[in-house]
DNA sequence: GCTTTATCGATACTATGGTATCGATATGCG
DNA sequence: CGCATATCGATACCATAGTATCGATAAAGC
């Protein structure tokens, strides 16, 4: 087990998805080189976030696609299945609870939580939705080390709070505060509108120089 | 004008929210170091990250909470009111669409865009659903910047190509698939699946360390 | 079979974000 | 009125992600 950065996990499984469309079009090997230009990466980034996960290649040759694939998914945990559960079933939980994507690669909202008596025991995308308070309870019986938070701001401590009595091991926040947890919880926040911030700010940053012809300093 | 990091980007609109909180108990004053510990941040960056909005602070004292507020407001563009297009009204896009954290800091998706016969001429949260052809022109007329992707992938580099069309600035790609825009363009991935992945070897390491004892090099 | 070329992997360097040091300044207390 | 304390902002240092260099190797062409 090798120690890895952020970065590298964001790249990982963009790779993934491009050497699986590669691989459906026939082709069986791939140089680090086709991949850097695909993403307009520098291929020896590429080789370095490949050889973490334990993929070698040859020099002329490249890598078997498969291999990579492989490589990838068991360095990512992908493929044996992995359950989360989900607090919030609003506009934005119910969307995260039948999201293709996670599925896709073995992840699956188990069940969803709400104190909302007119959505307990409705189905959602399949999924049931459960009032909150069988939570911990839940959660420890079946194991599940990630809860994923979508509920309003007010109540997000709270319910962080509950995941981790439950036996939660790291929390996936949109709610637009930032919640505690204790030492050996992880955390993970998501800002939307941060996101949507940094992107209006590039934008200006590139008007800015199309402009003044100057790049930033 | 000045060159600003991501990470900086990403802790303004935090700070914003607590101050705003704080404001809202009726405080007036802040130092950096109330600030830091509410994040477990370093006093020193939570001072660097104020000071490229120009904020200014008197030892012993702290800032004024309003100008701070004022201050992040105004350097990322909030206030003023923003406007964008989303394409692909799913589960994912509608949520997006009824964001109100994007509404509360003057942020709005003005319309969204589908090929789906069945949810064109309807609204969700109140903002009409129009076919995907209309892009272009609309967004030519109304000067919006910023495009909101949520398609499936196979139709993503194509949706883009048409908000590039239309004059879009900035994409946001909720889809799964990286797609190309050409220089001068704006991209911003937002991988949903990736959050989850990393979240999970962040587990992993933190199960490792306590396995173990050691923190991995 | 020898040379050329593409590519790999290891090591070395660079840039950037984060952290520490330190003098300056405003308040409060003896 | 001087001294102690909290805090600021500038400068200097450090850690880490990213980039470049370079020898090694496998295939292809002459």
């Amino acid at each position: 087990m090798k120690r890895v950065s952020v970065p590298v996990l964001r790249r990982l499984p963009v790779y993934h998805h491009f050497l699986t469309e590669l691989r459906k079009s026939g082709m069986e090997r791939v140089s680090s080189t086709v991949v850097a230009n695909q993403f307009g990466f520098d291929p020896i980034k590429v080789r370095k976030d490949l050889s973490l996960t334990g993929a070698v290649g040859k020099p002329k040759i490249g890598f078997e696609i498969n291999e990579i694939l492989e490589k990838i998914e068991e360095f990512l945990g992908w493929g044996n299945p992995n359950e989360v559960v989900l607090v919030g079933c609003g506009a934005l939980g119910s969307a995260l609870m039948g999201y293709e994507g996670f599925a896709r690669r073995g992840w699956e909202v188990l069940v969803g939580f709400d104190i909302d008596e007119a959505v307990i025991g409705t189905k959602i995308h399949g999924k049931i939705v459960m009032p909150m308070e069988k939570l911990p309870d839940l959660c420890r019986r079946i194991h599940v080390d990630i809860g994923i938070i979508t509920v309003p701001a007010g109540v997000a401590q709270e319910v962080a709070d509950f995941m981790i009595d439950g036996g939660i091991r790291g929390i996936w926040n949109f709610s637009p505060t930032s919640i505690k947890v204790p030492e050996g919880i992880v955390l993970q926040q998501e800002n939307l509108l941060a996101s949507l911030t940094i992107l209006h700010k590039k934008i200006q940053i590139e008007k800015h120089k199309v402009r003044t012809g100057k790049v930033l300093t």
